[in-house]
DNA sequence: ATCTTTCACTGACTTATATCATCGTTTCAA
DNA sequence: TTGAAACGATGATATAAGTCAGTGAAAGAT
């Protein structure tokens, strides 16, 4: 499916709507728009990203690999996001690996195409900047949620992010589909602890289960959970 | 002690490097010095800011209260940082709350002037764009150490890092002086369990201590414990 | 359709860390 | 200079979470 930045409605979602016309055409011309398969992966860690991802549908794991051989997602992004932006402005390498969960689509904006609005337009600038001030207080947010709250707190926590920001199917389940392991990864914690938990806020009747697939029933209860009682 | 932000040596260390002459002398005008003793507050959570603090000298903590009553210090700003960005970009109220560790100096500079420079200083603000996107890669890397290493590998870093960044003293301790309710406060562990394992890195002699004052010996096993060994 | 791999789930056990309680020492303000 | 408060240090105990091992079900590949 090809389409133009200009009409893409994703771009309202992120940064790239304070692009102007002539920029946005530019861009378009120059984007790649990609297929990705579940499972296949983005970008590794480590990897220089000579551009960045917009992503129009589908949802990524952006995760770092720890000494102890254990994958720490930091974030899942979906449409609308963009990722690699920081990699991209610093001019580093990144320090994260994206991985699809599902499906996705993307497009592929090379970073020579984007210098020049950085440079030159303030209020593009002024959008990324702001967007990322925001993504460092989330992040300040989640080391003190590392650093103080229990495995069975952070996954309240997830829970509840995952059923606020991705759907519900129509039987009511999070229309993410999540390995536990994955959830896991999210909390920071191991498979065996993730799955346990999870069986205990079934026992309470606060979540239910299908196989892969959760509801969340009582939102107040993990709720209280997750802000400590 | 006053004076003008033109000749003021610190202002290298950071974004305000790139504003320009006028820049300079507008925000010189409109800046105040103020001297913070030590344990005293600069900023709480959750206050709106109507500026930045530029620290000239001294060092202070930025830490965040948890629901269980425990601090959790997200970062140590010394010389050169400019702190309140954050909150001053995106127009919300910190998150953070920042105490001085030791008497300091800082200035004050109002939003209002920093406001233009952001607006059309493109300059500048890709100078704070880039600083905030290696701030936002440090939080990233601190998320997975806090999810994933253990209390001994976090305090054996934090020594490392205090060893690194804050001089040490004619004996070679560290110069910046902290209780072990802080160094476990930047840990997000209990001080009981700081304590111990500052003990045992006394016993394996990667350390030793003088009432709080604490000297690193043994710089290459403390990064081998952090590292997993 | 069958084989193989991944995954959810559970039990048993170990270990790391939190919590509570106490004591002597240092720091600091009156 | 003295008394109060903050701080370092340690022991005892409880608990949370990690690790290892194994089973059956589901998903995916051939």
């Amino acid at each position: 499916m090809e389409s133009r930045c200009e009409n893409c409605i994703i771009r309202q979602l992120n940064s790239l709507k304070a692009l102007n016309k002539e920029e946005l055409k530019r861009i378009s011309d120059s984007k790649v728009t990609k297929t990705i398969k579940k499972g296949e992966t983005l970008f590794e860690e480590g990897e220089k990203l000579n551009g960045v991802f917009c992503v129009r549908d589908g949802v990524t794991k952006l995760a770092k690999m720890s000494d102890n051989g254990k994958d720490q997602i930091v974030k899942l992004a979906t449409k609308g996001e963009v990722l690699g932006q920081r990699s991209v402005i610093s001019q580093e390498a990144t320090n994260l690996s994206a991985v699809a969960l599902n499906d996705m689509e993307v497009c592929y904006i090379p970073k020579s195409h984007l210098e020049d609005s950085i440079n030159n337009n303030t209020e593009f600038t002024k959008a990324v900047l702001l967007h990322m001030a925001h993504d460092l207080k989330l992040a300040d947010d989640a080391i003190v949620d590392m650093a103080q709250k229990s495995v069975k707190q952070r996954i309240a926590q997830v829970l509840l992010y995952l059923h606020e920001y991705f759907d519900t199917d129509a039987e009511g389940f999070i229309a993410l589909i999540l390995t536990r392991e994955d959830i896991a990864g999210v909390v920071g914690t191991a498979k065996e602890a993730c799955i346990r938990t999870l069986t205990s806020f079934k026992k309470e009747n606060w979540i239910s289960t299908e196989g892969k697939r959760i509801k969340v029933i009582d939102t107040v209860a993990l709720q209280r959970l997750a802000d400590g009682f």
